[in-house]
DNA sequence: TATATTTGCTGACTATTAGTCATTTTTTAT
DNA sequence: ATAAAAAATGACTAATAGTCAGCAAATATA
């Protein structure tokens, strides 16, 4: 049966080209200011049909956050080298951390909209499946520092599940820090690199393994 | 002249009743929930009153983040202790935020939300200077960490100041988690304790003065 | 090809709610 | 007692997320 899968095909076009149309207008004029219509404008469909393909505006963000989550999963994987110790392969993620939020900023302050947001819970299983995929990245961090423990050059007197967890919150928290100060520039005679530099450097000497 | 400062007094106690008010609503409901009709009806008063004491539901919101900022203060300053290091009582200042994520969760919410939050800029010199006061938690840490410097207990590499923001915000990351993790729940072999603990580790060990 | 059925799309409509402002009520000054 | 000032009101507007009865296109059937 061609036409069924061609149908599928299709179907799933037009989600992406919905998504598509979603980041541009999120991004342009922020989450908050968005609009469902502006959204089915610019993706030249009427605002029902959106709502065939995405629950709500909310659903419909956190495709993007799908997108900005597989960014951030592959910068990771391209961040450690198989050569080198766990330690060095950690700050290496960590620094794709740091590049993401700046590359790629408006993926990141999607993603930042769902960190920690206990208002979307995943009830259905399809939701479920979706959201176990954002915790890719951490999964990731939580198998470096599996290898980490066997190479030696990581603590191991904290399991690496919850090292992992630590170690993506500050971050996380840093990043979003850093994005904000900007706005109190007059009071801070350090720079966004400096409190990142600082951060990374605690971290790296909180997690070594000591001998 | 009597009626000018009574006048002044029942100005502020209105203020506070409103504050009141749409604290009960804003933490029952939940801040996105709550509408002015509900705290107007809780204030025992009109919307249009709701308007000439705030320009918005969120410098409502603004003003109950305010006591927030308040009690933490208050918690931090009875955290410490003049004859302990300044390491030690750092460590009691980051129990401290614990606790008041835990016993002050509503208003621990409020801080998240103002936290790093690009959206409000303060422009009038009023809020400028009320935004000032959010930041006295993170002073206050400052203080310790130069207290730290002198007794020999810090690193002295990284500047307090930096050392500051990197603190204030891997605790805000790591305690904005443990509340979300909660959720995840079947897939956490440990408990919120586990992470704030460890994350207490880490960075205890990478702020410390190395020998 | 003509007709029926299914699938996909539409946009006017509803409901909700933040914020406004002309009017009324209350308080103070004369 | 009256005028002026201050405080409070609530009906109204504007904006927008989400709905749904009906229409259009594609596909299946005869």
């Amino acid at each position: 049966m061609g036409i069924a899968e061609r149908k599928e095909r299709e179907k799933e076009q037009r989600r992406n080209d919905i998504i598509d149309a979603a980041e541009k207008i999120f991004f342009s004029k922020g989450t908050e200011n968005a609009t469902m219509d502006e959204i089915a404008l610019e993706a030249e469909l009427s605002k029902g049909t959106l709502y065939l393909y995405f629950k709500s505006k909310e659903e419909l963000l956190f495709a993007v956050n799908l997108r900005a989550t597989r960014i951030l999963k592959s910068l990771f994987e391209n961040a450690v080298s198989p050569g080198k110790k766990a330690v060095e392969n950690l700050l290496e993620i960590g620094r794709a951390y740091v590049r993401f939020s700046r590359e790629y900023h408006d993926y990141f302050k999607t993603l930042l909209h769902f960190e920690g947001n206990e208002n979307f819970l995943p009830k259905e299983d399809l939701h479920k499946k979706i959201c176990e995929e954002c915790v890719d990245p951490m999964i990731f961090l939580m198998d470096t520092l599996r290898t980490g423990v066997k190479d030696g050059s990581i603590r191991t007197d904290i399991p690496p599940e919850i090292l992992a967890h630590c170690l993506w919150s500050q971050t996380t928290g840093i990043l979003k820090l850093t994005k904000a100060i900007d706005f109190h520039t007059d009071l801070k005679p350090f720079s966004e690199d400096d409190i990142i530099n600082a951060h990374l450097e605690i971290v790296y000497h909180g997690i070594l393994k000591n001998n």
